[in-house]
DNA sequence: TAGTTAATGCAACATTGTTGCAAAAGTAAT
DNA sequence: ATTACTTTTGCAACAATGTTGCATTAACTA
């Protein structure tokens, strides 16, 4: 029965996904730390969360990684939307409430859906 | 003015991805050549066939770049439809035929699409 | 066949992510 | 507040993937 800990890593990573308007990666949040706490502890920290089902990576076109709250999905965790990747400004945006449809051949058993869209957000083009 | 020129590694690499059924990564390519050119290399060629036009890459959800030859875009070079990822065999398929549909919001310009669906392929479910 | 230059091999490097283990810190009971 | 227990962290070391510079090799052209 081990029972998870409030710690200021944990805490800091958090409310940083929570507030940002967009995705953010290893990286980012690494910047945005400042040396709060080593980068492996940054990898830990977002498997935790991960585990705890409250947020979702996005793995870019480019192979970046990126964290985003889970705002939609309340009860199931799922996370069927579109993910913008601006190629200008690199950031890249969940699309909440833009679900894809389409017609998969038989036999075929879906456990998760990854769209992500490259091209120009509003800001920039 | 500089002209491509054909080279053992880049004709079996190409065959290779050609007529495997399924997409390739480059650990995968790596094997199958059996130390008949470097690494390195490897990457080159690919980077070639892409700039060519003749292949796509997927970039997986476990962060593993895939190289799949283009079969349906003939005239213009675009790959809206969708790749299934198995969990249990790893083996990444283009769905040539399968485009989903969605309605994007107003200014976003869209240049690619990245369709990737984790699950269970016909063959392990 | 010789000259030109694209393509390769090799080494060195960067980035991203993982693992093991000892030290530190959070939590609950005393 | 102190103690005991267990989670989380920091550090070092490692693996995988991809990139770059440069000298050498090899494909094409004349
Ligand atoms: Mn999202
Ligand atoms: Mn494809
Ligand atoms: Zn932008
Ligand atoms: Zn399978």
């Amino acid at each position: 029965m081990k029972s998870a800990r409030t710690t200021t890593a944990k805490t800091e990573i958090q409310e940083l996904i929570i507030s940002s308007s967009v995705a953010l990666s290893h990286s980012e949040i690494q910047k945005s730390l400042e040396g709060l706490c080593d980068r492996v502890s940054i990898y830990r920290v977002l498997e935790r969360l991960m585990e705890e089902g409250v947020i979702h990576k996005i793995v870019n076109v480019d192979g970046v990684v990126k964290n985003a709250w889970c705002h939609s999905c309340s009860a199931k965790h799922c996370h069927n939307h579109i993910h913008f990747s601006c190629q200008k400004c690199k950031v890249v945006t969940c699309l909440d409430n833009v679900e894809p449809s389409f017609k998969l051949p038989k036999n075929y058993k879906v456990s998760e859906m990854n769209f992500t869209l490259p091209g120009l957000c509003p800001q920039c083009s």
